[in-house]
DNA sequence: GTGGTCTAGACCACA
DNA sequence: GTGGTCTAGACCACG
């Protein structure tokens, strides 16, 4: 099995997920202003041009709106935005459990170890 | 030149990842030879120069040692490899909760949504 | 520099078109007054000297009159406002019968899609 | 009503254009391999970089796939295609329409213009 | 000010 | 050699 070493994901796409992330949990809100394309660029330390293809995504996946002049903002559809948190949610869960049945972990096995672990941790956070 | 951004895990540490997996789930038994370096790159596509490193890498962790012209070995150390499969079950874990977290899932929730997903999972794959 | 691409038609270009199509289809009738160059300029949402610009390409064509101090009028002469209405429709032929050629469709299929493209559309919107 | 003045389609979506009537209509066949980007650039007399957001963009569209370090080709899918060539054919057709009824012209009008022009370009062209 | 496009030139992983 | 990403710096149309 040759030839199936992950290269990192494009800077471009870094971003794309972290905006997301920050929407779909409502860190940035239905009708917020993202900031503009220069802004952002400079928050990130990335060039103008790898944002401005961020956004363009970021449309493309229809989380995102662009009015010409006045900048880009997050789509007024709480639909959408449940869709894409639910598959985010959705793609965390499936990776885990791949990981743990490579691992040779059974379903019984993952369940009791993540409760384990959520109750260890709850003596320094508890939830 | 941004600097928060993953570039990717060089390719020798993405074999070790995957070696270690082979010999803590069992594919790889206690004792077992491990193929040559030369063979190895050719099972993997890679440079044998890259297996070296990786061979290097497993030894400097403890779970393979070399026997000089003999070959690479998995070391007979069953509680070290306990110690290594526990290591990294609890790695998977950890990564799985801190990324539901960052998408503001609570405790309860992650534990609901994992079973939820078995579940669905079983009716073609019963485990 | 690459030259080969179509840059935008000018803006007082295309204002000369439609107006032109306004005058020919008879929307603006024989004789009738076009808004003052200010008037028009509010209702394009364009600079007064670009609906000036537009004005004298008209006259230049012949199919508008200024009258000082009274006016921009649509010319009173049918047969010019025919001739230009009929140039315009062969415009529009010949674009599509180039860009169906373009594409391979021979002059039979033109005629027989587009019969196929009007009947479909009459169901809702019969003429 | 300001404000809808078509400003010129980007290079790169000139360029998606070309190479789509080239694909649909068969000058580009299926599986044949298009130009490399730099290749493509030159001809085109334009940056690499906007060819290749010309091939992105193909690919995107579904009717090319690239193979790393290979190349870029005309996709295998004689459906697909078709699709995207009856798609542009019903454009122009409804573009044509819309001019024409713009120009106040009646359905049977049109079939009788382009039937008239078609009959009059036959004599040097006869096809 | 905003987003969008384009060029020039560079570096990367891949085959 | 191939496609893909990134930077730097520029210009545009828009509101």
């Amino acid at each position: 099995m040759p030839d199936e070493f992950q290269s990192s994901k494009p800077i471009y796409m870094q971003i794309v997920d972290k905006i997301t992330v920050d929407i779909v949990r409502g860190k940035q809100k239905i009708g917020d202003k993202l900031p503009s394309v220069r802004e952002m660029a400079v928050q990130m330390g990335v060039n103008p041009n790898t944002v401005q293809r961020t956004y363009s995504e970021l449309e493309r996946m229809g989380i995102v709106e662009t009015k010409r002049g006045q900048g880009t903002f997050v789509v007024e559809n709480e639909d959408l935005l449940s869709e894409v948190r639910g598959s985010l949610q959705n793609k965390i869960i499936q990776n885990f459990v791949e990981k743990m049945e490579e691992m040779g972990v059974t379903k019984q096995e993952m369940m009791a170890y993540l409760k384990q672990y959520l109750e260890e941790d709850s003596y320094d956070n508890p939830n």
